[in-house]
RNA sequence: CGCGGGGUGGAGCAGUCCGGUAGCUCGUCGGGCUCAUAACCCGAAGGUCACAGGUUCGAAUCCUGUCCCCGCAACCA
């Protein structure tokens, strides 16, 4: 590796995905990008010379309609929707070296310089592929996942039958080289549960890989060949490198290269820790040295989806709670790695525990007694010649902190790196509370005061230091009222010591870092916003509970009606479904025979309260098997969207109805 | 027997790989302190570690079985 003999690293760099234009930046988008955000200043400030990359993935299809929607052109689309991320960025002081679209000309030329090399060794080889595709989700589905209805398995809508020319990367050729590498890097897929499930996806085989589209217009074209479009899979796995002048002599690439590290969310590890290296082994260059992949957030409990209105909106929370207190609640909420629960309840608990009382408070209390005692002049480190083991043992843990968060921001824990240093501003505060100053305010015989005073503000310098990764502003700031000029980002672990600054210092105090957030006119707030957020979504719709489908349907003749035989029925009994989650078999009666049908209600019912129950069903429905069991007709029920999930109501008829009767 | 994750004081979680006094944060209660943002510090209450068997001197931890919850897949008439 480029390590330097002092153990500095001379070429790290981090990455995070590239992120899809089409979407609106969700908290998803920042989590990642605060994360890498937060790993990059610390290694900046550990000496490492430090290179992060974001940017943005602009090809595809959807891309494509979008644009036709709007009567614009893709790249006018992308121009305008890029904004979004650049703004959002800035608003969570995001400390990006480079900022890549896959629109670049630089990166198209990269692209194309990875598929004609790959081509002219033969790593990637012209064939034809056929298969059921979908369109908006631009993939094709394998037959296994395929019902007979041919849907997508994800977004539901119709199957197209595709068969078309096409390039295909030689994925299978490496399948051995990269279980080995794994084997041998053991580090190089984190966390755990993630290199376990790659191995094991590896070991079941590897398939050649089709990496060109000739439905889709809307990419990089194949060089040569420009019926072809390259896949936008390929096409952006391959801005990690083409950001960095590959294949220029002497281009940056040469340096970064050798020590990248991929951060990413876990439904993309696949790409990034298979078909990612592979390419890579093709084009002679090493793989990632690692590939990170953090979890999912829900939302107040529940999975965060359009449809539910509920995705949280990084902007609103910047607005509502600050850049720094949102950056330090999803950093420090959730073990870096795994799925987390974003509430606001939860954030403001945090902003209230931690950062008011733990470190604000910290910081408040501490400038408070400087300038009461001693008129804000801080007492110099010489003072510490009279310090005594309390002392000692603060400084030691401050010490210990700046080594322990050290190797576990190694570890990319940055979870646990934010406890280890909340240890030690606990710390500071039960030292407070050991040493009593303001009784040595009033008698301090044995001239106590100003080494403890000195004591608190080495701990409170270091913290700014150790915090700024993940609160850029609040160090910043903690450094100004400390009295210490300069620019924050350029402190250096390594010239960092206690009591090393010599120069005299008075100390500022300013407004508090986190004011206390008051409960009540908090849930006040937050109700509001709530509320605000439903109207949005539902204007029209007073009592803002659920949504119907709205699409409509083409007229129909009267035969058409009269195809259908609808009649009454009661349900006579009711059974669970094995092995099936939400199917119930009823038992129907309808006065001239019964019959059974298959219906997937069972979230919604329980059989009690469904038997006896007079239903409409459609009887002359083609039968179909579900579950082994043939369903002769389909029950009638309406449908919407509610709060949580689906709702549904059957449609039934006055009890004292004769069952068997038709509907009209 | 589809795949995976999980069930630990009121809440949220760590500990489980590599058995040995059950820990953290929040909340509750009591006390201390008054420099400070009704903040800080100390202490206490509260757990048959889902259940049942087994291995062991000893099991939250290892083995076997069962139940329950959550994703994904399946199913979705």
């Amino acid at each position: 590796m480029n390590d330097c003999a002092d153990g500095k690293k001379s070429g790290f760099y981090l990455t995070t995905p590239i992120y899809y234009v089409n979407d609106a930046p969700h908290i998803g988008h920042a989590y990642t990008t605060i994360a890498c955000d937060a790993l990059a200043r610390w290694h900046r400030m550990r000496g490492d010379d430090t290179r992060l990359l974001t940017g943005t993935d602009e090809h595809g299809q959807k891309i494509q309609q979008a644009a036709e929607k709007r009567g614009m052109k893709p790249i006018e689309l992308c121009d305008e929707v890029v904004v979004n991320f650049r703004r959002l960025w800035e608003v969570l002081d995001i400390s990006n070296d480079d900022f890549i679209r896959t629109t670049d000309d630089r990166h198209i030329e990269v692209t194309q310089y990875f598929f004609r090399t790959l081509l002219e060794s033969g790593d990637i080889y012209k064939g034809s592929y056929e298969g059921w595709y979908c369109v908006p989700c631009e993939t094709y589905v394998p037959e296994a996942q395929i019902g007979d209805e041919r849907l997508c398995p994800d977004c539901k809508r119709p199957l197209v039958r595709m068969s078309e020319e096409s390039y295909f990367f030689r994925l299978s050729k490496y399948q051995d080289a990269l279980i080995e590498h794994y084997e041998t890097h053991p580090d190089a897929i984190m966390p755990k549960v993630r290199y376990n499930e790659v191995m094991s996806f590896m070991k079941s085989g590897l398939q050649d890989l089709s990496i060109s589209r000739t439905t889709l217009k809307w990419g990089i074209p194949v060089p040569g060949d420009e019926r072809h479009t390259i896949y936008v899979w390929l096409d952006a796995l391959i801005n990690y490198i083409s950001a960095l002048d590959y294949p220029e002599p002497g281009g940056n690439w040469e340096k970064r290269w050798p020590d990248v590290r991929h951060i990413v969310g876990k439904d993309i590890i696949r790409f990034h820790a298979v078909i990612w290296p592979a390419i890579l082994m093709a084009m002679n260059l090493n793989p990632p040295v690692r590939v990170f992949a953090h979890g999912w957030w829900t939302v107040e409990g529940d999975k965060m989806s359009k449809s539910k209105g509920n995705v949280v909106n990084p902007f609103e929370m910047v607005d509502v709670y600050g850049t720094d207190a949102f950056r330090y609640f999803v950093l420090r909420e959730v073990p870096f790695g795994n799925d987390g629960d974003f509430s606001e309840l939860g954030m403001m608990s945090r902003i209230n525990s931690d950062l008011a009382n733990d470190i604000g408070n910290l910081l408040n209390r501490t400038l408070q007694m400087i300038e009461k005692y001693r008129g804000g002049h801080l007492p110099p480190p010489s003072v510490f010649e009279r310090a005594r083991d309390v002392d000692f043992s603060l400084r030691d843990s401050a010490v210990r902190t700046l080594r322990d968060m050290d190797s576990q921001i190694d570890d990319f824990a940055l979870d646990a790196a934010l406890k280890t240093l909340w240890a030690l501003i606990g710390a500071g505060n039960k030292y407070i509370d050991e040493t009593s100053p303001w009784k040595l305010g009033r008698d301090d015989p044995d001239d106590r005061l100003d080494v403890v005073l000195r004591t608190l503000w080495e701990v409170l310098r270091l913290s700014a230091m150790l915090v700024f990764p993940f609160m850029p502003g609040t160090a910043a700031k903690i450094q100004r009222q400390l009295g210490l000029a300069g620019d924050i980002s350029r402190e250096r672990h390594a010239e960092w010591g206690w009591g090393n600054y010599l120069e005299p210092v008075i100390v500022k105090k300013g407004d508090v870092l986190f004011p206390r957030i008051d409960v009540v006119k908090w849930k006040e707030d937050y109700d509001a916003r709530l509320a605000s957020r439903n109207a949005e979504a539902n204007p029209n719709s007073s009592p803002p509970v659920a949504k119907i489908e709205t699409a409509r349907l083409p007229q129909i003749e009267m035969d058409d009606f009269k195809k259908l035989e609808i009649r009454v029925a009661r349900i006579e009994s009711v059974q669970v479904v094995e092995n099936a989650k939400k199917l119930y078999k009823l038992n129907l009666d309808l006065g001239f025979e019964h019959r059974v049908i298959v219906s997937s209600i069972r979230e919604f019912f329980t059989p009690e309260g469904l038997t006896g129950k007079k239903i409409l069903v459609l009887c002359n429905l083609k039968p179909a098997i579900f579950r082994g069991i043939e369903s002769e007709g389909m029950l009638l029920a309406a449908e919407a969207e509610g709060e949580r999930g689906e709702i549904i109501s059957l449609a039934v008829v006055d009890d004292d109805f004769p069952v068997g009767a038709r509907i009209h």
